[in-house]
DNA sequence: TAGTTACTGTGAATTATGTAACGTTGTGAA
DNA sequence: TTCACAACGTTACATAATTCACAGTAACTA
């Protein structure tokens, strides 16, 4: 009887944490993660040694609870007297967001949104390495562009199976985002950053975050001036 | 009597009205309305005249049910039969989220990124007139760099209220972005498009969109393994 | 003209996301 | 040693966002 509530009680975790994926984070927690740990980083080269949540919060720009709960999610916990250790916090959410043996990442289309994107990343970041730069630009490959060398497009499945990459940089213009987003994922990408002005269809199971420039100056435009005539109401 | 209801009618009205920011759109709801419309433009351009919410929605990666809404938010109807007419729609969404007379726009920084950006502003999006760009690299500034004459940075705050710029875009490594943010905003600009890595501090009334591509292609790299995961257990 | 169909518009339900509140805990001072 | 305090961890709550579901409607058919 008791056996048969335990085995009940198991399963019915089991049931939990696999159908919706572990303790499954959220995106916007990864990403605000992602900005802690920046943060903590540069904290660090000041000489710091602890962090409160609400200096956290205040650099990061968000609610000092906000930060605890993310904190809470990477399973860290921190002393009510000193705070957080930044070091242990660092160490922690890159347990959760690094891959242990790191992920190597490429990059197509080497104008200068993905020149900007490769210099993003010289030496910063050792768990996500870009070891292949594509274009299809004769001008443009075969040359070493920002310490990588740029391949033809037409060798992007070969080095990509070759160089086990699992993450994709999308920097070509809309025509060929399509296109090039395919062969990605057929050559075994399963994540992609894409910077073309539209939406990709891929298959599921992959992941594909936009960045879309044009949007977000319009947001921009448009708060800028609809928070005006706010502020302009309340004089 | 009807007359009393009626002014306790349009009292309310007004206070729904001016209390709430007017119908205020939602920063991810104006973000899709400029989405839908780049994607009506495109649309248009290959001979299409009405189109329905599912297939704005598939293009848009959305559910049919949030095109409606969204379009709804923007107070135009289409019809049960034909959809949507695309100019008509396209004509709504401009009301809303282009300014009548435009705005004109600021690019601090022109480095790879920064040309990156002005390209994507070539001719298009006519209401959003790029009116200056800055660097305060010697070597690219009083020089005409994608049609745009590059000024030194010592200038910002003169050509910024003369041009009665009010939307700024931050294209400077993160040492120089608050300093640059400051000026912006002490010059006039009420909203600011960031691509520094690091939050930008900003008084109440300016509105700030930060383009994280470090923290966007961490969360790539997290979900590129985590829905990998996800695809092996279902296997 | 009545029936059928497929879509829109929208209130209700649901789900995500963020905030507030509060018990808990470790530290330093008296 | 005990108290006060400040910040954490966690739960409960509030708000925002999204999806559901269905009434309403315009066209098309016969």
């Amino acid at each position: 009887m008791v056996l048969s509530i335990a085995a009940v009680k198991n399963l019915e975790l089991t049931l939990e944490d696999v159908g919706k994926g572990e303790n499954m984070i959220s995106a916007k927690s990864i990403g605000r993660l992602s900005l802690y740990r920046r943060l903590l980083i540069s904290l660090k080269t000041r000489g710091e040694e602890n962090v409160h949540s609400h200096k956290l919060a205040s650099l990061g720009g968000v609610s000092p609870a906000q930060v605890r709960r993310d904190i809470m999610a990477v399973g860290y916990s921190g002393s009510p007297a000193r705070g957080y250790s930044i070091d242990e916090l660092v160490e922690c959410i890159g347990r959760i967001i690094d891959h242990p043996e790191g992920q190597n990442v490429a990059l197509v289309g080497v104008g200068h949104l993905g020149r900007a994107v490769l210099n993003y990343f010289r030496g910063r970041r050792p768990k996500l390495r870009v070891r292949a730069a594509f274009d299809n630009d004769i001008n443009k490959t075969n040359r070493v562009l920002h310490g990588y060398r740029a391949h033809p497009v037409t060798q992007l499945a070969e080095i990509i199976k070759r160089e086990k990459i699992t993450v994709g940089i999308v920097c070509v213009p809309k025509e060929a985002a399509q296109d090039v987003a395919n062969n990605l994922v057929d050559a075994g990408c399963r994540g992609i950053l894409n910077f073309a002005p539209i939406p990709l269809r891929v298959p599921p199971g992959v992941y594909v975050e936009d960045i879309d420039i044009t949007m977000s100056l319009e947001k921009v435009a448009y708060f800028a001036r609809e928070t005006a005539k706010e502020e302009e109401k309340t004089e």
